[in-house]
DNA sequence: CATTATGTTCACCAATATTGTGAACATTCA
DNA sequence: TGAATGTTCACAATATTGGTGAACATAATG
């Protein structure tokens, strides 16, 4: 299951997405709008600004706004982000992967082939998707 | 990311199916066999147990044994059993459904469109495989 | 320059889930 | 009867999740 965070990521990047202007989007209209509770939604629209995909203002009508294209924006990315990895055992994943503790041989192993598949297939559908895509 | 403890869980349950006999086998067996910690284990087993996939033999030379043929033990009812639900998102699971706290129109939602991809794909995996198939 | 509205930083906190452990007890077999 | 096993239920340590608080920096406006 998705946690909370990487929910309310992928929910304000759609909400930033949708507005086609340029314009500074404050967190409290973001907050308020999408029913996020505000302090913590800053923290995300932080880490998603450290993360390149959000540029800020500050001061008076300062705000949040997309700074790249949302077709350049991937799920894959957000959720690896949020989530940390994408695979549901770290023995199949690719960014964060770690040597099995279980079996002798993870060329023959049946479980990591199953978790493999799932793996792939799951990583094409959310690298496939971008938030253009979801707008 | 699976827990530990579904990840104990499929390999106990591929340890049992192993074994051809009938016989009981002793949950420190396994333990050991395996490197799971002894008394985790033996929860996880009562908890199979209550399951109706495995029974148990008390006393001397007792211990557990598959009281299902591997084929019959889909991949699917152990996830879902440890992990609560398949799905990534509340609004895309079928046994824990919850109505999206974000959207409006959930026939509609793009957000919920890409999970139920990623829920169908995935479930559709871990339905068409059996213990029978990671012996 | 003062005011006000915004983002920034960093520490902290509460609730919950995960990953176990302890101890007393019941059953079976030899 | 004694040893080996499973059963039950409570508990505990640790990590993760989901936040909050407070002081501060920056920018626009008058």
């Amino acid at each position: 299951m998705l946690s909370k965070k990487t929910r309310y990521a992928m929910v304000a990047l759609v909400y930033l997405a949708k507005e086609e202007s340029q314009r500074a989007v404050m967190s409290t209209e973001i907050a308020k709008s999408e029913k996020i509770p505000q302090r913590f939604l800053e923290n995300i629209l932080l880490e998603l600004k450290k993360m390149g995909v959000l540029g800020s203002k500050l001061g008076k009508a300062g705000g949040y706004h997309l700074i790249k294209k949302p077709e350049e924006i991937r799920l894959s990315d957000i959720i690896r982000h949020f989530e940390g990895a994408i695979a549901m055992l770290y023995c199949v994943s690719e960014k964060q992967y770690q040597p099995c503790e279980f079996c002798k041989d993870e060329s023959t192993c049946k479980i990591r082939g199953v978790f493999k598949e799932i793996r792939d297939t799951t990583y094409g559908i959310l690298e496939k998707t971008s938030l253009q895509d979801l707008i």
